[in-house]
DNA sequence: TATCTTCTTGCAAATAATTTGCAAGTAATG
DNA sequence: CATTACTTGCAAATTATTTGCAAGAAGATA
């Protein structure tokens, strides 16, 4: 994720048709800038000295969601966390259930894998995005 | 999953390294039963006769997912589902985004796909599970 | 640039999921 | 069948997420 001018962020949410509001450019920028997916705490106090409501944060999110712009990410604990979402839909995670590190990986093969499951199920049209993380430990973890 | 008599259900709880109460032998048994990943409201109607606490239901499935008799599967809507594990982690969900509707697929190549994640990231000892979902459209949304 | 319309935001409050504390109940062991 | 440790149910707390609504800002237009 590379970082866009003010001006690309401006356009790369009017491209997906709404408004290039302050508070959502503030959380595009932010999440750009995160090294890994981010919860709606996190990016209230990661936004900094804007101060955004919560509540501003879930509907922006919800919203960039449905635009494509970011995907949701299931760490199996407590709360949704967020990221931009790239390209190639090939980018996941590595999560230690202890200390709850995080690694990136990539090479799901999404687009065999869609195609794949949509052959074996029947009644399903189309799939638009996925979830994949992997579970584990990280070494020091597993030593203790 | 084919469904196992009480005595082998008993068994399959005490291999685990824990007590066979009857709360823990009707939940194993109705996610036995079940086709799709129940939520606790879910497993609490379902168990029928026997009234069980949700707040126990909460602590069997903590309790069964630390054991690997079960694991937690997110759809990315209001709440955690669980399922019995299968033996080869290959067992995974297509959700349609609009009506929910979920369909079974097989094909995720576990092993392999642990492997490389394992040699691509640096500082992870092993992976204990997985998550992966499929988001799309069934036949019947699509045509909307 | 002033104005208008529509979409957004912030705040308060509601809802819903999940967790915690503790006394009473029950499984396993000898 | 008594003991002991682990479990359960109930009440209540906590935390994530959603909803309603009036005030505020974005973008189009004059």
């Amino acid at each position: 994720m590379q970082k866009r001018s003010e001006k690309s962020l401006v356009e790369a949410i009017r491209n997906c048709g709404i408004r290039a509001t302050q508070p959502r450019l503030r959380v595009l920028a932010f999440l750009q800038q995160s090294k890994y997916p981010q919860n709606v705490k996190g990016i209230v106090s990661g936004v900094g000295s804007m101060n955004i409501d919560q509540v501003t944060v879930y509907r922006i999110l919800d919203m960039f969601k449905k635009a494509g712009l970011v995907v949701q990410v299931d760490f199996q604990q407590d709360c949704a966390y967020y990221e931009l979402k790239d390209a190639k839909h090939d980018h996941h995670h590595i999560v230690c259930t202890e200390c709850h590190r995080v690694e990136d990986f990539t090479g799901c093969d999404y687009a065999k894998l869609a195609d794949k499951a949509l052959r074996q199920v029947k009644g399903f049209a189309k799939v638009t995005h996925h979830s994949l993380e992997l579970f584990g430990l990280c070494n020091s973890c597993h030593a203790k």
